[in-house]
DNA sequence: TGTACATCAGTGAACGCGCGTTCACTGATGTAC
DNA sequence: TGTACATCAGTGAACGCGCGTTCACTGATGTAC
């Protein structure tokens, strides 16, 4: 389509903003940058969006999708029967996946929480990565393996520990870690929170 | 001192960037503005730095030196005197005056961040922050209530609950929940580690 | 004690950067009649 | 089916931003003799 008028331009800036995001994380999403890739003039994009942060928010939101999708592979690659490791397995699975797809799309990653909505504004939405943890200590719950009482600091002690592993190896102290031995610390970090629940 | 020559030039921009850190954090640290008030012209600063960068990376050791001072003065509340207990309310002090620094200072604690040297690079400075969770991790050791295989996970494990309960909360998406839930959240995390621990 | 001179620590003007955003515009589209 | 015209979606030039950094310089300091 060569025409004067794109015909489906707002996606296609997004998609842009989302494959600059991901190679260059949120400050590589520049507002030009993702015109010229468009093939359109910079400034076509504010037919679309009020400004940058509007389409910096579009691009996070494509970002915890990518992020849920990664964390439901997962989560439909466990195959244990017995409902209480079941239920366990399922969370250590969605534990993994959110650390695995920091790790492995930092970009993206960053995005996502650079201009996340506060949890405070929209409950849950969609239901989105904090959903599937939620749905994953639900299930503990359920079959007994957790005080109903415990659930909410459950919730977000389990982020902090995935968020913050993610964060450390990212950018922080521990980027330098050699794979495997992130790979062990992992491990003992999911083993902890495992054991921390129950 | 208002002679031409500053005598102390060095460390006055040291002691203004880290007071730009702490307002307004990593970006707020203008080199034009450190000299501003240092009340020298702007590129004085050229004498005593490489760039920008080396600067920064100044104020983030000045942040974790603060964070440091933080974690000790918690440690020395603890007045427990039964070695177990007091090895495990150690740990906790640790880990909520991590919590704590960060919130109460979210400049600082994102600029010792973001410039922070990789662990990789030099093994453990001086002990620093990392340092002092490793010796309550040694302590709990020693008073046997902590295998000795499980030391390297466990720290990294602690660490990355504590940091990623700051990110959550000082931008990420739990930035607006209120602090009697924070509190009561970081309580819970705080009893996850020390479970999962033991 | 004085003087010459190397060295150090500051100054002020200038550059280039690439961006986000705004302005006035023009080409394309679709609907009313 | 044709035409008029409102509306929509794009264009291209321009602005202002405030910074980090470099350049050639000048004022102050201290040491050798």
């Amino acid at each position: 389509v060569t025409s004067y008028h794109h015909g489906n331009l707002r996606v296609a800036l997004v998609e842009e903003a989302a494959a600059l995001a991901r190679l260059r994380g949120p400050d590589g999403v520049v507002l030009r940058e993702v015109a010229r890739r468009a093939g359109v003039s910079h400034n076509a994009a504010y037919r679309h969006f009020a400004d940058r942060e509007a389409l910096l928010a579009e691009v996070a939101a494509v970002g915890m999708t990518r992020l849920e999708a990664a964390m439901r592979r997962r989560l439909d690659e466990v195959t244990e029967q017995e409902p209480v490791a079941r239920a366990r397995a399922r969370l250590r699975a969605t534990g993994r996946a959110y650390v695995e797809f920091a790790l492995a799309e930092p970009g993206m990653f960053e995005v996502a929480f650079s201009t996340s909505p506060s949890m405070a504004d929209d409950a849950v939405p969609s239901p989105g990565p904090y959903g599937l943890l939620l749905n994953g200590l639900d299930d503990l719950v359920t079959v007994g393996a957790l005080a109903r009482t415990r659930h909410a600091g459950a919730a977000v002690a389990c982020w902090s520990a995935v968020h913050g592993f993610a964060a450390l190896h990212l950018r922080g102290p521990l980027r330098d870690s050699p794979a495997d031995e992130r790979e062990q610390e992992l491990e003992q970090l999911l083993d902890l929170l495992d054991t921390g629940l129950s």
